[in-house]
DNA sequence: CTTTGGAACGGTACTCAGTACCAAGGATAG
DNA sequence: CTATCCTTGGTACTGAGTACCGTTCCAAAG
């Protein structure tokens, strides 16, 4: 018959309350009535009264930017990939508190507000992250980068959602799929051409010296401004 | 010497005092009596305070809707290039006013979360409007779908932030070129094969004749599940 | 010219989130 | 027992946003 500690007892009401009446039509002094605290006590555990919804996004960004930080040069791209896993392994472990989450998001336009703007601040390290792993000043690599972000927090929220929505058995092993897809739309820096898309295969006869077709083939392949 | 109308006074004294004081530190009040207007007033033109700084992005989401709607299949990639580009040229049309939006979303959190939330709402119209598109109603196309649309919202935010910073004498152009990039990682349906990316070029020399070699090639080609 | 109807405006009063401050209780170290 | 710290609850305040009401102004209809 303990009583948990009061922490606990507020989010537990909150939720309740907003199951019952919705989340606007759910006031802070109705949350802490419930969990038998004072208004003041709510505030203290939580900032706000979104808070009580994502209470630890901010842990969540330095889990972040540690598993990114903890990685060479040459491990950069499976530390994005074990970085996402992570996080949604993340949201994995809340288990239902998670997918009562996703409904009250659903539902509450300025909670899903809320969520966007977490999910961007987590698209930002990525971005720097890949930014400073390229190295590449040139706004061709910042446009680069900003993509590649992009991709991977969308593909992590792809999944995410589908686990939410009861859609994926195997989260874990679809992030992972939708990883290598994605860091494939993205050719390495080592490889010969633009990202034209697909395989070209050219197969020709020549009585020429395979020597004599060297230059042009080069210039083809290294793609210099001449045509 | 005769006003301006009330709207137009509202938004004048907002960015005026957003400018001096810092967006926290003004009131509505005191937006409304520099404006000459009552409280009330103020609330009539403009939902909200942060309204004042997003007047119309209800509008923008119906310019997306509709261009996106005039489009048959054949056109859909077109009709996504096309709608990036309006919105790209709305902004830049605001001239002074974006970049003044800019300024204040860049060091307000609160300012930027909204912006972001409404970023997302355009992407959402994208993403359905790709899904719509592709018709299959496949996971993996439900992905693809995502992450185009995450790719095209992003090549154009990164364009235009850089306008935004004078950083881009010709943004246009750039916007174009962003997403001719973001469309060639998008292999189109027909396609040969896998995004493995890049292109290959084979060229070889043989004494056998085309036609004792074309079985091969196809093989290599329609990637078949025999290697 | 008068009347009527509507639209824009200003004012008052209210709810609620969030902040600041202070006073009381309870545990602990000395 | 006492001084101290920490947690808590209460009170009071600011400011955003809503609801409602009375006024004014303008225009069309009579």
């Amino acid at each position: 018959m303990s009583k948990p500690p009061a922490r606990i007892r507020l989010a537990d009401a909150a939720f309740a309350l907003f199951d019952e009446r919705g989340y606007e039509q759910t006031t802070v002094d109705d949350i802490a009535e419930r969990a038998g605290v004072g208004r003041t006590t709510f505030f203290r555990h939580y900032r706000s009264k979104e808070d009580v919804i994502f209470p630890d996004h901010d842990r969540l960004l330095e889990l972040i930017r540690d598993r990114l930080a903890t990685s060479s040069h040459r491990t950069a791209l499976v530390a994005v990939s074990d970085t996402v896993r992570l996080v949604l392994l993340h949201y994995i472990d809340e288990g239902d508190l998670a997918r009562r989450r996703y409904a009250l998001t659903s539902k509450v336009a300025a909670l899903r507000d809320r969520e966007i703007a977490s999910v961007a601040r987590y698209q930002r390290l990525f971005r720097e992250f890949i930014a400073d792993w390229m190295g590449d000043p040139t706004e061709s690599a910042s446009l680069r980068a900003e993509l590649m972000a992009a991709n991977v927090v969308a593909a992590h929220n792809h999944v995410l959602r589908r686990w939410l929505r009861g859609e994926s058995a195997d989260p874990v092993a679809e992030v992972d799929e939708a990883m290598r897809e994605v860091l494939a739309l993205f050719p390495p820096p080592g490889s010969p051409a633009e990202p034209g898309g697909g395989t070209t295969v050219v197969a020709f006869r020549t009585g020429q010296d395979l020597d004599a077709l060297l230059p042009s083939l080069r210039r083809l392949v290294e793609g210099g401004p001449e045509r």
